[in-house]
Parts: structure tokens; sequence; C-alpha cells
RNA sequence: GCGGCCAUAGCUCAGUUGGUUAGAGCACUUGAUUGUGAUUCAAGGGGUCGCGGGUUCGAAUCCCGUUGGCCGCCCCA
């Protein structure tokens, strides 16, 4: 007999496992909720030059991917973006602005395991379509601090590093580069906090050793970490682009800060998440040990609408995975217990009394209680073991002698006291008693 | 795709230089208890020792392969 297990990066959920999953989930939901977000969701299976035509050829090698029996190419989802461009971009024109979106799904990478990371995980997606100004950005960075803050994480916990790829292009752009040599720069400025030096070989494959003066700039400005030294560098070079973005981030911060928030904010310009479509001011979350990767990532992607669907629609957009995220929540013993408890316990005198509690718990479970009962005969002893077991906070006792009279008895578990109730007014008591 | 480490009960693990019928704790089921929740005690179920092959009189133990897991590299939308 062959025996089966889950394929390799994917998870079971049993049910305690779910109701973590599920924890998280109802969380970021009602959170989203709160900012005015609107949920949606979309195929899991998608066209696969969906993903080729946002990310280059290359991107198959990550994919789940195959013909189907109609002779289309597809692909398990590897994330969000593309498909909620596809379904903001054929409806732009109907759609109220600012359209703020949401989902949460499950998405697919034929990549190796690691630690929080899986072939198979779900993401938290929130996007904000239509508005060019950092007002968008405004909206989405105090979501994602939210979507943390829910569980408990404070600025202890996890900061978001803050970056403008705009100002790295207007600014290498200003000491000379060409595009190519920006974007291997870029490269380099991605690379270097994990690589230092090293991250700079790339480019000397390409265009030659980088000239030292040039790599001293690269490096200074990679260090910057705060507005004023932003600014200290800017201002000498009188680039109107570079001072117009600047403030864009005066700006920015100054809602951030407004919104009560700077304290998980951090001037970064470290980052530019990678190569990518992000078009201005990108952010991650880290947690503050640096022992897991990204919590979260996200940024403007102002042409992808367009260069998906063909409509122009500037857009902001961020993503958490859950994998590293509930080890984030573990770490911090941020886990919630689980609570599964049942509202009432019914205790069964015997086989002769059971027609009587059946009906009873039907007409408790129509009125939304959480009723539990034991399916076989068991002594009250063993009863009341398994009602506190389940948590129940009232056991309604249907014994021979109370159904004589016409009557139950509710015991509240919590300090033993019981009292008796006409058979009838069952689900008024428990309602009084439990304030539901 | 590449490298390192690992694999014994549902979970955490023990298992002697290779030696007879593979163990413990926790969890689970049942009983002590025929109308009241603890503690305790007793019993029970559950393993082809990840899988396949090899060496050997004999393999959980040694060797090879394979699958899966953890960690790192590449990548990270």
């Amino acid at each position: 007999m062959a025996t089966f297990q889950s394929l390799p990066g994917f998870r079971d959920f049993y049910p305690d496992d779910l109701a973590r999953r599920n924890h998280i989930f109802r969380l970021w939901r009602r959170t989203a909720t709160t900012f005015g977000f609107a949920e949606y969701d979309a195929p899991v299976l998608e066209p696969l030059d969906l993903y080729k035509a946002k990310s280059g050829e290359e991107i198959e090698a990550q994919l789940f991917s195959f013909t189907d029996k109609g002779g289309r190419e597809v692909a398990l989802r590897p994330e969000m973006t593309p498909t909620v461009c596809r379904l903001v971009g054929a409806k732009a024109n109907a759609l109220k602005r600012p359209i703020k979106w949401f989902s949460i799904g499950e998405f697919y990478r034929y990549e190796r395991m690691q630690k929080g990371r899986g072939r198979a995980f779900f993401q938290f997606n929130a996007d904000v379509f239509g508005e060019p100004g950092i007002e968008a950005e405004t909206e989405l960075i105090g979501l994602l601090v939210q979507c943390l803050c829910a569980f408990g994480l404070t600025e202890e916990d996890y900061f978001v590093r803050l970056s403008d790829r705009n100002l790295w292009f207007y600014y290498l752009g200003a000491l000379g580069l060409d595009d190519a040599r920006i974007r291997a720069v870029l490269g380099a400025v991605d690379r270097y906090e994990k690589y230092g030096d090293d991250a700079f070989k790339g480019y000397a494959e390409q265009f030659g050793t980088i000239d030292p003066a040039l790599k001293e700039r690269v490096l200074a400005f990679l260090q910057i970490r705060s507005l004023a030294a932003l600014e200290a560098v800017v201002a000498p070079l009188q680039d109107g682009r570079m001072s117009a973005r600047l403030a864009e981030w005066r700006k920015l911060l100054g809602n951030l800060t407004a919104m009560g928030l700077e304290r998980f904010i951090s001037v970064d310009l470290g980052v530019v998440r990678g190569l990518a479509y992000y078009t201005g001011f990108v952010f991650e979350a880290f947690d503050r040990k640096g022992e897991l990767r990204a919590i979260a990532g996200g940024g403007r992607y102002d042409d992808l609408v367009g260069k998906l669907s063909g409509t122009q629609l500037p857009a902001v957009g961020f993503a958490i995975g859950d994998m590293t995220f509930a080890l984030l929540l573990e770490q911090r013993g941020l886990t919630p217990p689980l609570v599964t408890a049942a509202d009432v316990f019914c205790v069964i005198g015997g086989e002769g009394e059971r027609p009587a509690a059946l009906g009873a718990i039907q007409s408790l479970r129509a009125a939304g209680f959480r009723v539990e009962y034991p399916f076989k005969e068991l002594a009250f002893g063993k009863q009341f073991k398994a009602a506190s077991e389940a948590g129940a906070k009232l056991a309604i006792i249907f014994g021979g002698d109370e159904l004589a009279r016409g009557v139950v008895k509710i015991r509240d578990m919590s300090d033993r006291s019981e009292r008796e109730v006409a058979q009838a007014e069952v689900v008024d008591a428990v309602r009084d008693a439990l304030g539901g």
C-alpha cells in the first residue's frame, strides 16, 4: 500500500494550524476594511503570458506552469499584482477613484524551500489605483503598519524602510550615468548590504571597474538614513527634479508623522527592491532583530497597469506574506491561544433523557449558541469533565428527576452554582446567562 | 539548479562494539466512578525504525541509492 504525502513546499493545515491562519486573515481583513479597502478575488490559474509580459521570459523557471487540455499555456499565480492590474485596467473608466482594493490569496512559486519560504503561501495584497500623489503612499503605509500592529507588534518588533527609486535615477543621472549604468548601480545597491564591495562585481563586468569617486558618492547616498541627510546631499546639486522629489518626501513623511507612525518609519536609500517595475517610493518591512527575511514589501508602479491592460493608471501597492509573518508572531509570543470554547455543554442522564436533550440542543444551536453533548452514554462525572474540557460556560443537566418535573438544571461552570429552569425556557435562560 | 546536516509511535526523544519480542514521557482510548469537573492509579491501541538495495549467521545501528525535511547559495515578483 503506497502512502501519500503532500508535495514538497506545500503545507497541510490541521484544525489548529488553520485556526492560526484564519486569525491572521481575520485581522488583516478587518484592518483593510477599516481603511476603506474593498476585497476582491480572481482566478488562481492565469495565462502564462500575463507573467511573461510583466517579468520577462526567465520568470517561467519560477512558475508552476503547464499546457492545459485546450493547448493554452497557463500558470498558477505567483503574485497578485498582474492579476489586479488586469481587473482594474478592464474597468478603469467605471471605477470610482481612488480605487482601494485588497485581497488574501494563495500563491505558487516553483522554488527551493527555505525558512519563511515555501512553494505555496498566502499573501495579503493591498493597492491604491488612480492616485498619482503621495496620498496613496500615505494610505498604504498606514495600512501596512496597522496590519502588523493589529497583532500586538510594536516599533520594538519591526520597522518600515522607505526609499525612492526616482530619486536614485535622478541622482545617478545627475552624476552622468546612462540608463543601463543606472540599473547596474541599482543592482549593486540592492546587494550592497549582503555582499559589501563585491556587490559591484556585476557592474564591473558590464562597464569596467566603477570609478572610485562615483562609488564613493553611491555609497554615501545609499547610507542616507534621514530626511536631513538626504536634503544635505540633494540641495547643493540644485537639480529641479530632485528638489521637487524632496518636496514629496517632506509631504509623505509629514503625513506619516501626523498619523503618529514616524517611530515605525526609517528613511533608508539602501532599499531599491530589485529590478522590478517600481517607479517611485518603495518600502519594505523588516523585523528589528534582522533575523527574518522581509515581512512585507511594496511601492509605486505607475506604468504597469498600462503595460498589462492598455489603460494608463498610477498605482501603489504592497503585500504581506503569511510565512515570515507567522514566524515573527511566534518569535514574539504573539500567536493567539486557540479559543474554541463551547457556550453550553449538555449533560444527559441516560438514553431515556436523550430525546429531550436533543430537542433543546437543536433549539439552542438554532438560536446561535455553540452547543456540545456526548454522543454516547457517559457517567455524570465524565460528562462534567468533558464539559470543562470543552470550555463550556454553562452545563445543562437533562436528568430523569428534573425532566419528570418539566425542568432542567443549568450549572454555571465557573462557580459551580446550579439553578432549575422550565424546559420550555431553556433558550431564554441561556441567552440571559450568557448575555447573548 | 548546487552544497551541508538530518530522518525511530500523533509529538519530543532514548536505543550499548551490529545480537533475541524496539522503549520512555506527553497525547489518545478504556476502566477504577449507575447524578457532578481535581489529583491519582491501572489497562489498552498505535511502529514493516522514511523508502529501496547491499554487507553480515544476524541491521534501527555499517555502506550505496532514493524520497522527504531543516539550513545556506542562486533567485526572491
